[in-house]
DNA sequence: GCCGTTTTCGGCCCGACTGTTTTCAGTCG
């Protein structure tokens, strides 16, 4: 059982207590042994492996460290299941619905019965809902239309969720009889910031012994199907895995096919129909002119020798093309750039010279500014940025003028001891309601580095929201626009604002926008980042770390960037120091 | 249920908004 797995149990339980209306600080308990869980990088099995104490972490006390070891061991959880006796599991979705907390979603159970979202969506149509004491009208509708987009929107795995849940499995399958090379393809390999389902791909000479393997897996709860050569199955996660198992020769050519996307794949096809060649996911083969409307795309594939298809850059050279990065393939014109050779140059993780944004215990991050000064050290940085919270965001004690005072006396004191990295003094400045920011001036122009971003009436309507962060962007001190949209996956929609008269601001003023790496955000998305390229306005990938280890999160925004044909010189922390303060501070005087 | 200690209990983050009320409960970040 990996670390995701275990959190979502625990917030489940969390869920159900809650909707039992339990001790709100035992509901608390195990939401914030939820976050510890989500926050380590070493899978818990292998600590309870190793002899570690899980009581060792914070917010893991006996209690929940007895239920992580329960889980590890069983798969299930004897509590979960006393709760699940009690109360539908069902009413957990109604919580997902905006407006809806526990309390209600209990009110709806016990007073009309609907423990489906069919069932509230019935009863909600029939207008039962609204004659509740404490609901109206309002809330019924609210409930109607949150129920339309939960519904229309299927859910799909982040792709660091994606990251964890893969490598046992990766590591079960290498272990297979007769394989001789594994590789993920798919959405998964194009880096996408969300999975619905992964494709591997195998290399053996026994497919039968191979697909028993997968099947075998102990984390395999139903199996979709096992044929010849192809076998799907569904982890206990929910993940579906779809395993292909080809020959040596067809292998370059399954892998591009499996990769896709789909439309890169019908533009790479197209182009070898004119070169008079096909290629399927068992090769290149030559193409038969007479068989016109031949349905049986099977029959097609084994007619003559192939010209290509055991390596990738073979089938590519096959049409005439170098080799193309897996996150372009994309059909966003990657074949027409490889064809005249101007690939980008696309943004690698070392590239980097500084992270621009992260928090420290100073607001609501985990360690300390050394601490993340050492964690920077360690991952070769020249600089960073402690870009803690402003005043307004109180529930995490943000920083006031007073407080941020004191913060730079002890920032003098860790930059005397470390004069190996450069700390900018920053903050991460909330935009308030009408485009003003939670700072005075004079304190923001003492600021190396302004960082100003929304967290609070995420609901505006698209001009009052626009009109506001343009106002923000506006303000002469303001350096980058951080996660401008607001959005978290799969929780969060996207503020509404016009996302490209933003970018065309930007770019005006000379203020950056972030991509935010983390696995939840990633806020540029890839299309508003190439726009943003298109503008001219500069990027920067910040982590938004809240511990030390966070800042690994980096490899998420430059894959994101990547996607969107990110080059170095589109990302300004890429520049060494002086470089950029310099292209910072022409910004300020623009 | 966790944690820290003034150490086996008592405190645990909280302000603002919304829709529903007519003084507030529930939700949200």
């Amino acid at each position: 059982m990996e670390n995701v797995e275990i959190a979502e149990v625990l917030k489940e339980v969390a869920d159900l207590l809650e909707i039992q209306d339990a001790n709100p600080f035992r509901i608390r308990a195990f939401r914030n042994a939820v976050r510890t869980v989500e926050a380590q990088t070493v899978p818990l099995r292998r600590m309870v492996d190793d002899g570690e104490t899980l009581t060792a972490l914070p917010a893991i006390g006996k209690g929940v460290a007895g239920y992580i070891e329960e889980l590890i061991a069983t798969g299930g959880l004897e509590m979960l299941e006393e709760l699940h006796d009690e109360i539908p599991a069902s009413l957990i979705e109604f919580m997902r619905l905006p407006g809806l907390g526990p309390k209600k979603a209990r009110k709806l159970w016990n007073e009309l019965g609907v423990d489906s979202i069919e069932a509230l969506k019935a009863a909600a149509e029939a207008g039962e809902v609204a004659v509740l004491e404490g609901f109206g009208v309002k809330t019924q509708d609210r409930i109607l239309s949150g129920i339309e987009r939960l519904t229309s929107t299927e859910q799909r795995f982040r792709l660091s969720e994606v990251d964890e849940l893969l490598p046992p499995l990766l590591d079960h399958m290498r272990a297979a009889p007769g394989l001789t090379r594994l590789e993920v393809a798919g959405s998964y390999r194009r880096r996408r910031e969300t999975i619905g389902d992964i494709d591997l791909l195998a290399l053996g000479d026994d497919a039968g012994a191979i697909s028993r393997w997968l099947v075998e897996h102990p984390s395999v709860v139903s199996v979709i199907g096992a044929g010849g050569t192809r076998t799907s199955i569904t982890l206990r996660s929910g993940l579906q895995v779809d395993l292909r198992i080809v020959p040596a020769a067809s292998w370059g050519a399954a892998l591009v096919y499996f990769t896709g996307s789909k439309e890169h794949n019908i533009k790479l096809r197209q182009r070898a129909l004119d070169r008079e060649l096909r290629i399927s996911e068992y090769g290149v083969f030559p193409a038969e002119a007479s068989e016109e409307d031949e349905s049986g795309e099977r029959g097609v594939a084994s007619v003559g020798e192939p010209v290509a298809g055991a390596t990738e850059e073979d089938v590519y050279a096959s049409v005439g093309l170098p080799w193309i990065p897996p996150e372009l393939r994309t059909d966003r014109g990657e074949i027409a750039a490889a064809e005249a050779g101007e690939l980008p140059e696309l943004i690698r993780r070392e590239d980097l010279k500084g992270d621009l944004q992260m928090h420290s215990t100073w607001s609501d991050g985990r360690d300390s500014i050394e601490e993340m000064l050492g964690a920077c050290v360690d991952r070769g940085y020249e600089y960073f940025a402690i870009t803690d919270h402003s005043k307004a965001l109180a529930m995490v004690e943000g920083l006031d003028a007073e407080k941020l005072g004191r913060q730079w006396a002890e920032i003098d004191e860790v930059e005397a001891r470390h004069p190996e990295i450069r700390i900018l003094r920053s903050l991460e400045v909330d935009i308030l309601k009408d485009g003003s920011l939670d700072l005075e001036d004079e304190w923001l122009e003492r600021l190396d580095l302004v960082v100003v971003s929304i967290h609070s009436f995420f609901g505006l309507e698209a001009a009052e929201q626009t009109d506001r962060v343009l106002r923000a962007l506006r303000h002469p001190q303001v350096d980058i626009l951080a996660h401008p949209t607001g959005r978290i996956l799969n929780r969060r929609p996207p503020i509404d604002m016009d996302v490209d008269e933003v970018l065309k601001t930007a770019a005006e003023l000379g203020v950056a926008v972030e991509l935010n790496a983390h696995p939840n955000r990633l806020d540029l998305r890839d299309t508003h980042l190439i726009r943003a390229k298109e503008l001219g306005a500069k990027v920067v990938i910040s982590t938004d770390a809240h511990r030390t280890g966070e800042l690994d999160l980096i490899r998420y925004g430059v894959e994101q960037a990547r996607r969107a044909w990110l080059t170095p010189a589109d990302v300004i922390n890429t520049r060494p120091l002086e470089e950029f303060l310099a292209e910072l501070r022409g910004s300020r005087s623009a």
